[in-house]
DNA sequence: TTCTGTTTACCACCGC
DNA sequence: GCGGTGGTAAACAGAA
């Protein structure tokens, strides 16, 4: 798994430089939720975020800006969540309040070096971490999203705006990622449509997990699949031939078995129901898809299960979602269990506040993995060192 | 027209 | 080298 992260040198050729500085691309884990957002402009300038010295005050926060009036619709509603463990009190996050996520506040990734102790040198960042290409994977980012959804499922453009909102890198060049975006969801049998239901016209279908999909990042790695997921049904001699996609049954010319990797069968008869998807019961959400009451609550209930080890992805729970006119915080008798304890587990990038108990002085910078040594250990009893930090130096450091 | 979704193709990287 | 996985580009069709 290690070898999954790459350096993306082809955006960045220096990723070296970028990680032989004190310079980290800190992961939104850094800043755990909580978070009460006061407007900051995109440099912050850490007025407020020094108490516990958890950032620096060069963060780079919400480069882009994204809807910071928005903040307060969903993200402030619990500020004393936040200030007892200390992580990121006073910092900004991206709201996210859009309706796809519930109002989770989930939080912009930080470029700034929360990894060193910095001065408070106002001189601006050598570089801008906007264009730091996140070290997960569209599949990765795509399930995150999905996840993190409260009906766990989004359409299209809730999964874009989830990207965008979470990885600022992704703010440019739409067209290029979008693409593979939906080529992603398209290609990949972990990822099935669910049609909309008829009360809720729009465009798109709402996209969720495969119920069998569970295990595809194991640890809650998010960086690579450890294993591509095939849905029996398509794969095996079932009912669909292999590679379809579930809108995608109809008689259709089988995938004869390509060279290509990404070789599928074609068809383009869309589902009919959303009993046929993929074999999957799964009914879309009736009202907006993730509208979750609570953003911590949301939050907490899918990320902060750590010590048990069910499978990430159960996504036949989401079949039995109840839409969010019936929404509680809990609607899963017995929620998932994450484990999320990996490095660049999404918990790591949308954890909550009472996991922060992060000690000042152990500072990572980097997607997830940043913090998730000290966070980890936080959460595990484990030696932070013997987290991620020699996973985080092993992989991201490139020594001469 | 734009967005969504599917498909094909090619390439790079990695592990075996 | 081969196969698997992932990223990107492009073409195309259909829906909103």
């Amino acid at each position: 798994m290690l070898s999954a992260v790459k350096m993306e040198g082809h955006e960045h050729p220096d990723w070296s430089s970028y990680y032989g500085e004190t310079e980290c691309y800190t992961a939104a884990a850094n800043m755990n939720s909580g978070l009460t957002m006061n407007s900051v402009s995109s440099y912050m300038s850490a007025p407020g975020i020094t108490s516990t010295g958890h950032m620096n005050a060069h963060s780079y926060m919400n480069p882009v800006g994204v809807s910071q009036s928005s903040m307060s619709t969903g993200v402030s509603q619990s500020p004393g969540a936040v200030q007892a463990g200390g992580g990121m009190t006073g910092l900004s996050m991206s709201p996210i309040s859009q309706p796809p996520y519930g109002n989770v506040p989930v939080m912009s990734p930080v470029y700034g070096q929360a990894c060193s102790i910095r001065s408070r040198d106002p001189k601006p960042y050598r570089r801008s971490y906007t264009h730091a290409k996140p070290p997960y994977s569209y599949i990765s980012l795509i399930t995150m999203a999905i996840q993190q959804s409260g009906c766990k499922m989004l359409t299209l453009n809730e999964i874009y705006q989830w990207i965008m909102d979470l990885f600022p890198f992704y703010r440019q060049n739409q067209q290029r990622w979008q693409n593979s975006i939906r080529h992603s969801l398209s290609f990949n049998d972990c990822f099935i449509k669910v049609p909309r239901s008829a009360d809720k016209p729009g465009k798109g279908s709402f996209w969720a997990l495969h119920p069998d999909s569970g295990n595809m990042f194991e640890n809650g790695c998010y960086l690579r699949r450890q294993k591509r997921f095939k849905s029996e049904k398509n794969s095996g001699s079932g009912d669909k031939e292999p590679g379809a996609k579930p809108g995608s049954e109809g008689g259709s010319v089988p995938s004869s078995g390509s060279d290509s990797p990404h070789s599928s069968s074609s068809s383009t008869s869309p589902p009919t129901s959303s009993a046929d998807v993929k074999g999957v019961d799964l009914k879309p959400c009736r009202a907006s898809p993730v509208r979750v009451p609570s953003p911590l609550a949301h939050t907490q209930h899918l990320f902060s299960h750590h010590h048990h080890h069910h499978h990430p992805l159960l996504l036949h729970e989401a079949a039995h979602l109840k839409p969010p006119d019936h929404y509680h915080p809990h609607p899963h008798p017995h929620p998932h269990h994450y484990s999320f304890n990996h490095p660049f587990s999404i918990n790591n990038l949308m954890s909550e506040p009472q996991h922060h108990k992060l000690d000042p002085g152990v500072q990572y910078g980097g997607y997830g993995c940043p913090v998730s040594g000290a966070l980890v250990a936080a959460k595990t009893g484990l030696d932070p060192m013997h987290t991620d930090t020699n996973y985080y130096h092993g992989v991201y450091t490139r020594g001469p």
